[in-house]
Order: structure tokens, then C-alpha cells, then sequence
DNA sequence: ATTATTTGCTTAACCGTTTTCGTAAAAAGA
DNA sequence: TCTTTTTACGAAAACGGTTAAGCAAATAAT
């Protein structure tokens, strides 16, 4: 490197180059002149090695080809960047045990910390706990495991829903189906829980059959959608509380030609910029994806430099509800 | 670690980890179970410094709130997971003082392999030599430095502009406009040139002032795009080269309700999953996102095996023209 | 029985930094 | 002038692994 370069130590080197007091200015001119000459950069390894720190943070996430993943990313990066850290992007593909083998492969220290939306298969929440325990700060953002004590952004579900359904029911629906995918996941429960309070609080009792269960492959769900809308006693509202089953109860519609928002209003949980674009538009909840990706990283990087002020409770950003044609006559 | 514990030395332990002959099964074992009880994952960095590998690619890109580049780095990952490697991401935003100092960090050894898709400023590819003569294999994908020579992954740019053109005037169109962003960069040249191949053929002469440069701002596209489509003389037939111009027309011709397609057809280069629900549903140059993304790692990998056999010419994968109401009645 | 080989482990060097400590020379103080 | 302090640098250890070389004991060959 550049000390034989110079007839210097290395010890002289690295501290010229963080500008310790302990170098002359004429020798520490030298070496910046040298490493900019030379483009030098330090092994980022080697001195992470060094200091244990990585200056790295994993976000493990189901996916990425979905725009909520995608602006939370953003956001995460706007806030990395700043602080000179970088990101590793890991995807669980909504398998557990992926996610497991992700978090084992963490533990050797490639991440300075973790920002996590578990899959949808995650029950078992102790290979993130161990990591906790290994000192490592993991900051939970949308899907979160509730029973691990440590910082979280999520948003409003129970109210979105809520407000989402209210929002149907005011515009005449008599009967709401909502769509959901992964029954563990503690998001669900809390849009569904909202779902509820809407009805009940509109005097409508609900049915168990109209809270139904999506799955990932969209071959599936066009089978259950299509059965939902072409059925006897299809629903008149549909809220789809995550953004790919907006695609698939539009396009049952489309093919069994229920008109929207004619037939049955449509309400999507959906981050897609085509929102307004679809047709008909979209009436959605839209969430603060970009925002939650900046404050979950923010938090971890509270935790990173030392000054945790972990409030028990999780940071909720708030959606907003987007009224367009879907719902609207 | 694990070797005071088993009172052996760290390289008896190391060896046993990789499974080395020289240890005895009795041991081996004795080491792999502890490691397992104890959950230990060797430091990826301390091996890392030792072989000089980091098992990390960086992956460049514009951004990242941009379906085609989603799907890109799905694709990515795909390969690199499979080959035990992990992605950094990296995003430019477009800039190419940031795609520098990006580039510039990357010297130090963070990453064994690049794949790059330039950012639109991108003029001077000097800093990307500079890595290459270093030893870094780098790929590109999409977005090229014609001057560089490397492995190169990208679509037939030329042939679907050509194609989308074609299928334009075919409708009926007489008068085309294209939209475009980057002048700079060789994929909007290649459009440039399909889209003029394509005029000519029909023996149509085309404008200059039909071949139209937008931005990064959606508020000055807006105001691009109602002049264009306000104007005394709206074209017939639009293509946006870029997904965010999509958008962007939709959007202006809804304002000043010109009909899609009665008034004027519209084909956008867009791997958005909700093309076909948009209203009216969008034709597409479709391009081969994922099949990119998966192609280009596997490239890079190829060299970082040292089995490169890096043909001259780029690998070109086609997109494909999917029909549908923006272009036609 | 003696030598050669194999087996199974340890020692030590190394990767490229950072940091502590030591120490000459220069500057300051007595 | 002699001691003390400061300045500016180097030597060496450390980070946590990997790997080449060395070496004793067990096994095989002669």
C-alpha cells in the first residue's frame, strides 16, 4: 500500500488519514497527496475488522418487486447514506426457513444491525430474539413479531381497515369481503379486528366467510376471487388489504364483467403510483412506505450510536385513505 | 470462539467448519456439534480479509421505486443466492457525482463484482475503467458505457421502438411522438434510431421536434406533455420510452380529455404489473426484467469463477409488444 | 526391528487496518 | 546546560479467521 511507498509506517499511513493530531502537517499533506493520487481506499473489512463495526445494516424483507418493499428501501437508503452506511438487501421470499438461514448467516457479524418485515410464514420468533441477545439491534417495520421487545414502525392497520370499510359502508354497501393473505401475521389480525369494528359499529354483523384467506400464487386467488364474484351472493364492497390482490379481484371483475364501482366498490391497501390510472381508478389506503423506511432506520441508528430511547410503544405512521372511482359512482 | 471451549486451536476448528481431511471425524464432529449448540457463524469479514473475498456483488442503480429495477434485482438475487454471494445496493438517484463516490468506495474491496446500470448524467466512464483495471469484474445491464469493454446484458432497444412504432402507424397513426429522458444514454439513442428506421420505412419523414426530451420532474413533464397534447397539433400516436412518462400522458390526456385510444394511441416501454387494469389498459414493450437481472449476475459470476469467456458483442435478450386498448378501439 | 508414510493436530504467518505504547528528536523550561 | 515536555513517528499487538508448514504419534512398508 502507499506506506513502503512513502518509507512510512502503516501505523503513520492510517493515522494521516483520519487526520490524527499525531501527524505532522507536511508528512500527512504527503500521504493525502499519495491517496488521491493512487485513488486509494481503505479495505473496509479489514478496518471493520478491526473496530468490529461493519458500518452495514441488513434489511431482510419477503420481496422487492412489490412498491411498498420498494419505497421502504428508499426511504432506508435516504437515511444509510447519510449516516456512510450501506445496505444488503436479503429476501426471504415469504419462507421462514430462508429467513432463518438469513438471520444465522447474520450472526457472524456481516450487519451492524437489522431492519426486518418478517415472512408470512414466521411463527417462531426466537432465531430473531437470539440475535437481539447477541447485541445486535433489530428494528421491526410493518410485519411486525410483537412478542420481541424492541423498537417498531407499523402503521394504523386497525384504523385503515376501519376506516376503509366505514368508507364502503357509507357509500351503500351492505355487504364487505375482506381479502387478506397471511393469517399469522400480526398486521392481519389488526385490519381484520378494524374490519370488524366498522361493521358492528354500523349495526352489520359480519361472517366468518367473508373474511377470506388469499394465498400467493395468483392462480389460486383467481380461483377464489372469481368464485367470490361470481357467486349467488356476491359481496358489494371488497377491500384487498394487501397491493397484489388489487390486481386479482380486477381482473375477475373484468372477466365476469361485475362492474366497479357499479356491482361492488373496491377499496385497495396499495402503494402503486397507478393508482389513479387503473380502471376504474383506485380508491386506496395508501402507506407511508418511504416515511417507515426512514424511521425505521433512524431508530436503528439511534440504537447504533448508543443513545436507545426505546418507547414502549411502536411508532405508527398513519395511511390515508385516497378516495378515486372504485368507490365513487 | 469455539476453540478454547474444545481446548483445540482455531485452526483445527477452522479446518473442521470446511471439513477439511486432515481432521478426524471424532472431532470434526465434536466441533460441528458445539458449533451448532452455540449457534456460531464464522466472521464473513476476518475470511474475507484472509482470502481476499468478500462473497458480495454491489448492485448500481438509478433507483429503485422502479418496476423494471425491482424486478432486476430479483433476478440478482436469484443467482447470487444461489451462489452463497450477497447484494449491496447502491442507488445514484440519477446522479453521477453519487454514482462516483459510490464507485470510488467500491475500490477498497467491499464488493468482488459490480453490475451497473448507469445513471442518466453518466458521461464520463473513466471512474468505472478505473475499477475494471483494478481487477473488479463489472457488468452492465441496460444502461451501458458503449466505451467500455466489458460484459454487457441489455434488451434490443433499437428493434422495439422500431417494433412499437410500427405497430402505431399500422393503427392508423400518422403523426408519432416519442418521449424519452436521457439523452445520453445509448438505450435512448437506440430508441431514437428504431423510431426513425421505423418512419422512414413507412415513408414517413420524421420531426425533430416530435422527438421529445422530458425529465425527472413529473411537474415539468406535465407541463411537457399538456403542451404536447394540447397543442394545435397533438400527435396521433404517443411512446414513452421510460415508465415514468406513463404516467405522465395518461395523466395529460385525462386533463384535457383527449380519448386513448380514439384520439391518440399510446404504447409504454413499462414492466409494470398493472399495465393490463390501467384505464385504458396499456400496450407495452415489455422488457425481460428479471431474465436481465438473472443473465447479468450470472455473467459476472462467470468471471468471478475466472471461467470468463466474454463474447465482444452484448448479450441481448428482446422485449416483447404486448397489445392492448392504449392501442386499439 | 527399522524406516517410511500417513494421520491429526498445533504453531505461526498472514490478510489490511487501527490503536496502544514506546521512543527518539525537537522544543521548552529551569 | 540540563531536565522536562512536546512532537512525530515506528513497533507491535489486535481484530477473527485461513492456510502452509511443522511435528509427534500411529500405522504401514521393508
Amino acid at each position: 500500500m502507499l506506506a513502503n511507498a512513502l518509507q512510512l509506517s502503516t501505523a503513520t499511513v492510517s493515522k494521516a488519514l483520519t487526520n490524527s493530531h499525531e501527524i505532522s502537517e507536511k508528512t500527512r499533506q504527503r500521504v493525502l497527496d499519495l491517496a488521491k493520487e493512487l485513488n486509494y481506499t481503505p479495505n473496509p473489512y479489514a478496518s471493520g475488522l478491526r473496530n468490529k463495526k461493519s458500518r452495514t445494516i441488513a434489511v431482510i424483507l419477503p420481496e422487492v418487486a412489490d412498491s411498498y418493499f420498494a419505497q421502504v428501501i428508499d426511504g432506508v437508503e435516504a437515511v444509510a447514506q447519510e449516516k456512510g452506511y450501506h445496505i444488503l438487501i436479503r429476501l426471504t421470499h415469504e419462507s421462514c426457513r430462508k429467513e432463518e438461514a438469513i438471520l444465522q448467516d447474520l450472526r457472524g457479524g456481516r450487519a451492524d444491525g437489522i431492519l426486518i418485515s418478517v415472512s408470512s410464514e414466521t411463527r417462531d420468533s426466537s432465531p430473531i430474539k437470539e440475535l437481539q441477545e447477541k447485541g445486535i439491534p433489530i428494528v421491526f417495520f410493518d410485519r411486525v413479531c410483537e412478542d420481541i421487545d424492541t423498537a417498531k414502525v407499523v402503521t394504523d392497520d386497525f384504523e385503515s381497515a376501519r376506516k376503509a370499510t366505514e368508507h364502503l359502508l357509507s357509500r351503500g354497501c351492505k355487504r364487505v369481503a375482506l381479502l387478506f393473505i397471511s393469517p399469522d401475521l400480526s398486521i392481519s389480525h389488526q385490519r381484520i379486528e378494524g374490519y370488524k369494528k366498522a361493521m358492528t359499529d354500523h349495526q352489520l354483523s359480519w361472517r366468518e366467510s367473508d373474511i377470506i384467506a388469499c394465498t400467493h400464487d395468483p392462480v389460486v386467488n383467481h380461483r377464489i376471487l372469481t368464485g367470490l364474484m361470481g357467486g349467488p351472493d356476491a359481496p358489494d364492497g371488497v377491500i384487498a388489504t394487501v397491493e397484489k390482490l388489487v390486481t386479482g379481484i380486477y381482473l375477475a371483475c373484468q372477466e365476469l364483467r361485475v362492474r366497479i364501482p357499479g356491482q361492488v366498490k373496491v377499496i385497495g391497501f396499495s402503494n402503486l403510483p397507478s393508482a389513479m390510472l387503473l380502471n376504474p381508478s383506485l380508491t386506496t389506503i395508501t402507506q407511508p412506505a418511504f416515511e417507515m423506511g426512514k424511521e425505521a432506520a433512524s431508530l436503528l441508528f439511534r440504537e447504533l450510536e448508543g443513545k436507545a430511547v426505546r418507547q414502549k410503544q411502536p411508532l405508527v405512521i398513519p395511511s390515508v385513505l385516497v378516495v378515486r372511482g372504485s368507490t365513487v359512482l
